[in-house]
DNA sequence: TGAGAATGCTTGATATCGCAAGCAAGATGG
DNA sequence: CCATCTTGCTTGCGATATCAAGCATTCTCA
């Protein structure tokens, strides 16, 4: 294993203040952590392969899915939403104010996912039988 | 050609808890607001086509892309975050070992008070019967 | 020097996404 | 009765994600 030292094969030249693409910050993650691709590899658990790494650095591939983003970010110990935000992927909160609308006048605090779901099904039911 | 299409009608009697997958929640949260695959493709802004939708809540897709779960999210008024979870996806936090807070409000903001009342029933039949 | 590993990268194959176009069954109305 | 919508659904197709396998270099070390 080669030194750290290994710049990747950036042009110094090339250096202007692009919007920053998500190969080129993985890559750099990467390369400030040391590691080699199969490395990475290993070390995400066989979630993300060196062949994808090395495509998804060099901008082959647009869009990964959140997963191997997530992976990644663990890795490289970087915000999974950083990752998710530069892959294009809209994230949760960014939408108006951030705080969801208040809307049920069904709340109940305790629901379990589960119930919630059931409610769910049993309203679709419900409504399904009744034309508006 | 066997008919897979037929929405599972069930009498409020039988109703089973299974897992509910994305389809069906898909399904029963755009028949629970009345709207027509159609519908929701316009809604959406085309971001997601009627075809798409119907092989969405049919089970025939199993990870759509984030943004169209976004749209759907936004047609339905229902946290991105749900549908972002029940298609597989990992979310920002929520991971592992921490502990989970539910945040358990009923998404439909349309309820009249006779379905509300059906529904506080309906959950209070359901909490009879699975004590745990 | 040369064998052997490690490195980044490419490529072929496969699976999936996502849409445009179209179809059959049901309603609606002239 | 037929024409026309509307509904949910299927199908064909192009685009993309993802990996296994392999290739060319470079490094390491006896």
């Amino acid at each position: 294993m080669g030194k750290i030292g290994k710049r990747t094969r950036r042009k110094p030249s090339e250096f202007v203040g692009r919007p920053a693409e998500l190969g080129a910050v993985l890559a750099d993650l990467r390369t400030a952590k040391g590691l080699s691709l199969r490395e990475v590899e290993e070390a995400t658990g066989k979630a993300v392969s060196n062949a994808y790494l090395s495509q998804l650095e060099n901008g082959k591939i647009k869009k990964p899915s959140p997963n191997v983003l997530h992976s990644l970010a663990e890795v490289y110990v970087v915000p999974y939403e950083t990752l998710m935000e530069k892959a294009g992927y809209l994230l949760p909160s960014e939408n108006g104010g951030g705080r969801r609308k208040r809307l049920a006048t069904f709340a109940i605090d305790d629901l379990t996912a589960e119930e919630e779901e059931e409610l769910l099904k049993y309203l679709a039911f419900l409504r399904s039988r009744t034309p508006s």
